[in-house]
DNA sequence: TATTAGCACTCCCGTGTCCACAGTGCTAAC
DNA sequence: GTTAGCACTGTGGACACGGGAGTGCTAATA
């Protein structure tokens, strides 16, 4: 990719200025002019040579310059390649880690685990945490259960394996007993219990087809209701958000018609949904610089995601760190390391 | 009060002027000179004239003018008086009523329900939208049900009045026999079926004072089983928040700290509920203007609440706009009353 | 007595000018 | 390859200026 020739193009000494500077303007917040990044660089070089390099990180598109008498920032390109091949990780000291513990402890159930995480992730970073809920699909079915509520109303319950119930009333046409109804519980759990749902919904549209020709009226009966809760599980998943206020206080976000946009798109959920999706994929940490997520209201931001398992050491869900791109990314992409591991452990501890 | 004093110390045609000037500045949003007032009232009154009228509103409290040389703005007090004496309420147009009816209409549940009035409210007044999740105190127990989970951990599932399921976890300190756990919940849906959940946690405690003699086994167990549910529902509440965002939008809060400190508030929820909870007890509309409300976070905001019924007809929850002191009275009002008397129906009809 | 015209006064706010500052690119020398 | 020197440039703060909007007061008017 276009980064290899970059970095062919660039050679050690920019690097190392590259480097230098960006994580100048990451502290200070303000463009990098030659005098200063001579003195930080530790090179004893002058001014008057720094700006040739700096010259050089212009053309490859790294660094810019907001006008002709400042100095330079860091440009999307430059972030990437820095977080790429420059970026020195810091791990959470030992007073950091041990609020995360004590966060992330305690037989909590999961969804009071992920508000935890989520707010641990946004008061560490000073930014927005973000902790997708765990998509059902991934997730086994523990117990279902059947209560009516009258006639042809029926309270349907999923116990699943993250501990998480859920319900759902569902409208069958006709009238079913009580023993009906304990007698399809009873076989659904027989048959289908500890199975993803996802991998339920599927099989149990082909055992459908499968009684139709034996026509065991209890069988078909449970299967029918089991398809019917399943159906209404599709929908989109969501997730958590905590301290999007500490955006507020970024000037680089103080434009309140973007910051308006940004907070709407939490709002409206849909389209970050998607784009964590697409993390859930990724082996580790994923990172998205500026316009790369291609999100719009997120142009301004970088989104740090780390994936983190369940109890079964499946990929449940997502969790990650909203902020402007000029983040502290030493320290904040191991912070969202650690989070998705520590929330996989005290899921799995439980 | 006060307010009653003042009604005497300004006249009637003082009135109008300050209701004249009110409605100007509402809708422009700047301070309203003598002139511009002397074209508006319809009085054919001259600007000097008008100069003699402001100054006694200014003596009275009920404007004010920012600097020298600027119109005048109403005060906190000129807003009450306007909306205690002044108000020409514009009832919603055919085309809101029925977009507020579309929305609130169909058989969904009652959160779903919910969240289509809170954004309702928020769409129709380009402010943000606020609904009280039904307080549990106020619903009705239909259905209590058991399912053992592990030996000694049982899910409790409530069903409730407003056709809502909760459930909860609770951990026994020793084992249940599915056969204790079916005749318990059977003592209680016999026994308690239909009475308010905060009635039946007053009664479950004295029950349990008077079973200790005649140490009927079930019945203890049961009553032991939903003492231990009814405890775990003293906490406080929760809202349902939309178009937030839309308050970004006004320039009386564009000031970044103070909008912060506005969005924390949501987050935080508590002091709302608090807010909230106060106006359960009153007959209708509430309208809290800036400092009124007690709550620092909305110095510069006002707060318009209704209550609303469950489908028994008692108040079951509140809700609300919130937005700049600087809004439409007139148009917001009427909203917000009709709001609350679509949602009760929709509550009744299920 | 209530209303009005006239007038001096005040404050805001947009405009324009000026200047110090920081940093640049280029050239020529080391 | 590195550096000193220099002319150049955009920013942003300080300042003065003037027009505009609106006020309060006074004296005249109906």
């Amino acid at each position: 990719m276009s980064n290899e020739s970059i970095e062919n193009i660039v050679n050690e000494r920019s690097q190392h200025f590259l480097k230098v500077l960006i994580e100048r303007y990451i502290r200070e917040g303000q463009p990098v002019g030659s005098r200063t990044l001579s003195r930080d660089s530790g090179l004893s070089l002058s001014p008057a040579t720094i700006r040739n390099v700096m010259a050089d990180l212009e053309d490859a598109g790294l660094i810019i310059s907001p006008h002709t008498s400042a100095g330079r920032v860091p440009t999307i390109s430059g972030y990437r390649f820095f977080v790429d091949y420059l970026v020195s990780l810091i791990p959470p000291g030992e007073t950091e880690l041990e609020q995360m513990r004590q966060q992330l402890m305690g037989d909590v159930d999961s969804k009071a685990l992920i508000e935890k995480a989520s707010s641990a992730l946004s008061e560490l970073t000073h930014m927005a945490g973000l902790v997708m809920i765990p998509r059902h699909d991934y997730v086994l079915l523990k117990q279902i259960e059947f209560v009516p509520l009258s006639d042809t109303r029926i309270l349907v319950i999923l116990v699943t394996s993250d501990g998480e119930v859920q319900n759902r009333v569902i409208e069958t046409g006709r009238q079913f007993s009580q023993s009906d109804l304990v007698q399809a519980q009873n076989f659904l759990n027989a048959n289908y219990g500890g199975q993803k749902l996802e991998t339920m919904r599927t099989r149990i549209i082909e055992d459908m087809e499968k009684t139709r020709r034996q026509m065991d009226a209890v069988m078909e009966q449970a299967l029918s209701l089991a398809g019917q809760v399943l159906a209404a599980d599709r929908e989109g998943g969501d997730f958590v958000l905590s301290g999007q206020t500490n955006l507020m206080g970024f000037n680089e976000l103080s434009d309140l018609e973007r910051l308006r946009h940004l907070f709407d798109s939490f709002a409206e959920k849909r389209q970050i949904l998607h784009l964590l999706d697409r993390c859930m994929e990724a082996e580790g940490v994923q990172i998205f610089i500026g316009e790369e997520s291609g999100y719009e209201p997120f142009d301004s931001c970088s989104l740090i995601t780390a994936p983190y398992q369940n109890d079964d050491g499946e990929v449940a869900g997502v969790l990650g760190v909203v902020g402007p791109t000029r983040m502290d990314y030493n320290k904040v992409i191991p912070i969202v390391d650690v989070t998705a591991r520590l929330l996989s452990n005290a899921l799995k501890q439980r």
